[in-house]
DNA sequence: CCATTTACCTACCGTGTCAATAGGTTTTTT
DNA sequence: AAAAAACCTATTGACACGGTAGGTAAATGG
């Protein structure tokens, strides 16, 4: 299940992408457009800030801003970052992982699998394919 | 992510369709093999009874057997059962659902085309592909 | 019939995550 | 200097996860 921190995140992305106008956007105003708590953003837009999604300055005139284009964001970059992982079972999240039912686990060929798909398809999509089209 | 509840359901599933006997196994004899809590795994199986994957009996020369066969049941099946849904979020696992921002979410198509793969995904697949042939 | 074996039932528990809330500090611009 | 904004630390209540513990009911073998 993706966390609201995930589905937040992109929230943000696309308010900051559909509102852009070249200069910082105060988390206030986001917030108040996405109806989302103010608090609770400053937590999820920190980690967007330290994982190199989004810039922010402070002071007056400050706020945040994309630093690629809507095009250069996959989806899968930013709920990876958000959720921690897209893996679906925990042997394939941590790749330091040393299962000692490796060898003879009957069920790791599927969630490979499963795995596979799910990056290829949340990395194929972009933040661009999410804009509303006015 | 799958929980044990998931993993453990499908293990005991393989276990009981690779040493089918026509009788009964013991719950005893599925813990053993699998290397898992017995006391746990009656939780798990209690579901599983009570979800139509599996039939019990008590007594001597009880336990548990399959009720259909292994290319009857659908992997998406009994994942859900466990997992309680597949869905990726809140608002397409419960139908009850009455979101207030449902049109004008920009990101529900996603999670819609996303939960169609997830789905396809676990049931086009069936326990018998994952049956280990000797 | 009775002892054994098995499933079945209720309750509890420690840890961690989720989704926030609260209040204070620093930075920057006007 | 004042305002506005990001930034930081701590706390909270609810709930799920991954079990453990101990007892009850049912069915069979002898």
């Amino acid at each position: 299940m993706i966390s609201t921190k995930g589905r937040y995140a992109i929230r943000v992305m696309l308010d900051l992408a559909e509102n852009d106008t070249g200069s910082y956007i105060p988390l206030k105003d986001i917030a108040a457009r996405q109806a989302i708590s103010k608090k609770y953003l400053e937590i999820i837009v920190k980690d967007m800030v330290t994982g190199g999604l989004i810039t922010g300055t402070s002071g007056k005139g400050g706020g945040y801003k994309l630093c690629r284009k809507p095009e250069d964001y996959p989806l899968g970059e930013i709920i990876e970052l958000m959720e921690g992982t897209l893996s679906p079972v925990a042997c394939l999240a941590d790749k330091s992982n040393d299962c000692p039912r490796k060898a003879a686990c009957q069920t790791l060929p599927l969630w490979v699998e499963y795995d596979n798909m799910v990056h290829d398809f949340f990395y194929g999509k972009k933040l661009s394919d999410l804009i509303r089209k006015p």
